[in-house]
DNA sequence: TTAACTGCAAACCCTTTGCAGGAAC
DNA sequence: GTTCCTGCAAAGGGTTTGCAGTTAA
């Protein structure tokens, strides 16, 4: 299923086209990043695949290049650190970022490209990328907040999420 | 006209509030935050005072008390670094970000409102905070671009604009 | 007088870069 | 055989923290 994926050819064909080579390492980390399927950090992609002796730096330097291509994009979700979305940059969508449990899910909505029109009009600004995000609590994590009694109507503590507090950054370390 | 900014006040009473002291340099660094009105770093923020002998490290921690007071709001522009948006977070609004100037423009639609409400029972998400980002060209640099005969129809180089190319990242340092 | 604050330097974290050996073309 | 790649270590940039002296209350 995975070797069916279209986004490795596209991958493989940008590196041709680009006098770039096709190395194991490159393989390795295309994959595991498709097969995630999910926004992971850097280091979320290096724990899974560290095992067959492959680098940080190397997982970082495969994430750019995967940007270039446009098969990723890069996000920064109000963390210290950036994560990286598998879907390719011509299927914008927004996020939901439970501030709770740390879930993204994504969201398409056309009320959104609206807005765009809109804000293309009223100001004369020419859109080139749109981010919406999001922050709260998800379904679940909202379910369990009101089971508790919802003590600050839902709200998390801080305004800013960069202070989200006890979910998991990342992937632990070995 | 800034003695009569009632934030100054606010921020005095949540000072007094949390125990803590009012001294001169968090004195300097709030009113030079609100007197900019604008989309601050924290280095630009020290650029504009340090000729008092105030530290980048107080301006940091001045900023974080700020914010925890609810008088600012940490935003990430696509840059490596943070900016501080003055505005009460309980007066959401969202941002237009010129990739080529680097103007931040403020933009208040009540589509967005709508759009929330449609998530909150669509997904059953609790949104605390929303965050809305357009990236591209205002309406100036959109102009020069046109009568450049807009090479690439307008886009920027790359679809990432933590790659912004030429313009201000910070205030120059001495 | 006491607790909080400041500024410096150093630490911190995520990310990038320099370099010598290794692998793809 | 050339060019690009990898991994390591080290550097880099923004932000935070430890500490000794200072200042508000």
């Amino acid at each position: 299923m995975s070797d069916a994926d279209p986004r490795l050819q596209r991958f493989a064909d940008f590196l041709a086209r680009s006098g770039l080579k096709a190395t194991r390492q490159r393989a390795l980390i295309v994959r595991a990043f498709f097969d995630a399927g999910q926004h992971l950090s850097a280091e979320e992609l290096y724990h899974q695949i560290h095992a067959h002796g492959i680098g940080l730096v190397t997982v970082y330097r495969t994430l750019k290049l995967l940007r270039d291509a446009g098969l990723a994009t890069e996000r920064q979700f109000g963390e210290s650190y950036a994560r990286f979305d598998p879907s390719p940059a011509d299927r914008p969508h927004s996020h939901l970022i439970c501030t709770r449990c740390g879930k993204i899910q994504e969201l398409r909505d056309r009320g959104l490209r609206h807005l765009r029109q809109k804000v293309a009009r009223g100001y004369g600004f020419a859109v080139s990328e749109c981010k919406l995000e999001l922050y709260g609590l998800c379904r679940d994590c909202a379910r369990l907040s009101g089971r508790r009694g919802h003590r600050n109507g839902g709200r998390p503590a801080r305004a800013d999420p960069r202070s989200r507090p006890e979910w998991p950054r990342r992937a632990p370390l070995p």
